[in-house]
DNA sequence: CGCGCTCTTTGAGCCGGCGCAAAGAGCCGG
DNA sequence: CCGGCTCTTTGCGCCGGCTCAAAGAGCGCG
């Protein structure tokens, strides 16, 4: 029996945004908190949606795979981060697959909860669909860089938003805060890991960030912008 | 000064499912509605978002032009469908522009309106955000043919996607019910106009379809689908 | 400590689809 | 009915990035 869930645990979680107290606890009530070691998976791509989660630690990669087997990386879920909301989509399994790629603590509520949650609790009701629009927006941008940019800056720009929604400032620049691999970020990017790796090479002699086996560190953010935006002539 | 909207124009406007007559009549009061002729411009990229709309007739098209001037296809506006809600994605100006292509009537709201409604009518809210999940699964879907597929299946996934939503049945196929260019098809499927009508010639050859001045007619919508599921050997 | 895994690097060659260019073809306005 | 749009077709050459191949390099595990 996990234990009960305190609500100090879910200060700074958007998806309670606005709430006061008691709704809060009120909703917690009804859920569990599990952990999950790295390459655990949360859930699998087409099992039922009997879930869904917020994430409190850890980070988490969505996966999806296509037919004939291609692996695309949908996004990277961080603490705080509602996911696995099937429902809200009108589906009844999971378009993806979530697996943690570092050690993970995520909230978990029954998903025949959710319609009740949100006809219950306008608030959080607007709170989810902000959620919903700004991973729109991030889907539409990736859209974008998918049909009118080159590789090298679609990953700049791949690796720009791993630095700003996971990255850990250090001494020297910004360490993503995760494992990941030059596969990764290939399936972020529509490319492939020989590619990303010609690309990380090309920027690493030239100080823009400083890689290694599924470590990353971008140096300087700012030059690597101006690739993103097609300033900075081709490197390569 | 715009007429009063009646409670039947709006049957079947998925926004209002499962609202109750006085519900819908409220919120129709604050609405107004609009006409726009073929071309017509209903809200530009970077502009203020100040209303939100809800389109009754027609069709429109809705762009995003990138900082380099190359411009894509977001999406394509239904009748039915909710769109120009900025506010839900939490910006204050749209971030794309939509245009009529074909004769519309739309219904606006300010967009002041927005968060109130959205409080007041959790059915209402629920619509919504169903509205958006459906709108984030094609944005995903959109994503993995861009990342996987090659020029020819993304162009009969993108075809087949308008034949379901905006065909009409007629002697012979499914007509897309709205002019488009090939130049449109490009921008939704990320390549050229060349390579599209490479591509559709093709396809006429073998009377997958019929296509012509801004017009487009699928003959065959199951051997398309063999292709845009990449059984059908390439045709080219 | 060393074996074997997975992840990464690098080379060489090829090709799908883009860029460029120019000629047709439907449609509107005068 | 004609002129001039815009939209479309088609040819040709090139090249970015993929494929195939194989050798290195961390890292965990026994």
């Amino acid at each position: 029996m996990p234990t009960q869930v305190n609500r100090a645990t879910v200060q700074g979680v958007p998806l309670f945004d606005g709430m006061v107290g008691e709704a809060i606890d009120d909703i917690l009530r009804t859920a569990a908190s599990r952990r999950y070691s790295q390459g655990e998976c949360v859930f699998e791509q087409g099992k039922a949606a009997e879930q869904f989660f917020v994430l409190l630690f850890g980070r988490l990669r969505v996966t999806q795979v296509t037919a004939e087997g291609q692996q695309i990386v949908v996004r990277v879920v961080n603490p705080g981060d509602l996911f696995g909301i099937a429902r809200a989509l009108q589906r009844h399994d999971y378009p993806g697959t979530a697996t943690a790629v570092a050690e993970s603590i995520a909230l978990c509520w029954p998903m025949s909860q959710w319609d009740g949650l949100v006809a219950g609790h306008p608030a959080l009701a607007v709170n989810a669909m902000q959620t919903m629009g700004g991973r729109l927006l991030e889907a539409q941008q990736r859209l974008r860089e998918l049909s009118t940019e080159e590789v090298e800056r679609r990953v700049a720009h791949a690796v720009l938003r791993l630095a700003n929604q996971a990255g850990r400032k250090e001494a020297g620049g910004v360490r993503i805060d995760f494992p990941i691999s030059k596969q990764d970020i290939a399936e972020m990017t529509g490319t492939t890991l020989h590619t990303v790796s010609r690309i990380l090479t090309a920027w690493e002699r030239s100080d823009l960030v400083e890689g290694g086996r599924q470590k990353l560190l971008v140096r300087d953010a700012h030059r690597l912008l101006l690739i993103a935006d097609g300033l900075q002539p081709g490197l390569l």
